[in-house]
DNA sequence: TACAAAAAAGATATTTTTGTCTGCTATTTA
DNA sequence: TAAATAGCAGACAAAAATATCTTTTTTGTA
């Protein structure tokens, strides 16, 4: 069984640029992805292995994984032989529910403009058009289940040797 | 004629959320939409103004328009009744062009997984996904233009008194 | 020409995000 | 029950984003 290896860290993109999430939160899906993969063969993963898998620093997945772990999202245990894994009350994990915990729900219902007070009774002028947007990336974001990315990632792993 | 007043600080986002783009680029389109109205009525508007009518904070936003205005996405003039404006050849002004000049064009290019050799040839397990979305996003900035914002804004400061 | 208004430029300060380090606690195994 | 493993918690550090301040340059006008 191969694990999961994400590019190193000089494939990472730096740039002047504003991605759609958060740094933490791109942590966080990698890091959810190589446990799930994981899980599905029945593996607990730790940290240093998360590390490496993703890409990303040790000490501070560490702290996003405990975000996602008090939010039941994945599960952990201590010792050894221990790390994290996905039990089968989170199998369904969707995407949407990593973004929320680590990022909220900004990307989805902030106003476009940073009123507060937009809605739909009190648009702004960007409102409408930021409408289909915010509920498509919603829309997949919900569809979209951590299983299914993980799969679709090993997949692509073999075809590409 | 009255002026465009955006709401006070207070009325503006706090929380805990990742929005859309960054705070300068937010007030880099309120900004916009200001200088946009002022200038159909072939008035200049200085950084003070802008700052109140948008609830920005005066010197940070000076800077974000110097940005703009290197760009030559607006114009400036310097000295006594001097300020900001739009001539004619920046009259058909889109949104992606602010939003591009600030926060560079991460939105609709960058990789959902933060993947720098993401492509179509080379695709990450969120790229189908996130495509659709990211094309509708540009799409939606490319089409918007900012004199059509300033005149919705100013409609609906009409029709709700 | 002198003065005042206003943007441009550059330096500095604050806050948030990102990243690191250290010690503690819980759990498994021998 | 001791030792090793690994997550947990909090403090700390660095970098980036956000915000402010000061000086300079340009320009209009008295």
């Amino acid at each position: 069984m191969s694990a999961i290896y994400f590019p190193f860290k000089s494939y990472f993109a730096p740039l002047h640029c504003y991605p759609m999430y958060s740094k933490s939160c791109e942590y966080a899906i990698r890091s959810v992805i190589i446990i799930s993969q994981n899980s599905s063969n029945s593996l607990k993963t730790n940290v240093k292995e998360i590390s490496q898998q993703a890409g990303v620093p040790e000490p501070y997945i560490a702290k996003v994984l405990q975000t996602l772990s008090k939010q039941n999202l994945i599960q952990s245990s201590k010792g050894p032989g221990g790390g994290f894994y996905i039990d089968e009350s989170s199998k369904n994990l969707k995407l949407i529910e990593i973004v929320t915990a680590i990022d909220g729900d900004g990307l989805f219902t902030a106003c476009g403009l940073g009123l507060k007070e937009c809605s739909e009774k009190n648009p702004c002028p960007l409102h409408e058009s930021f409408k289909s947007v915010r509920t498509d990336i919603k829309k997949m974001l919900e569809k979209t289940s951590i299983h299914e990315l993980a799969n679709k990632l090993e997949d692509k792993l073999f075809t590409s040797r």
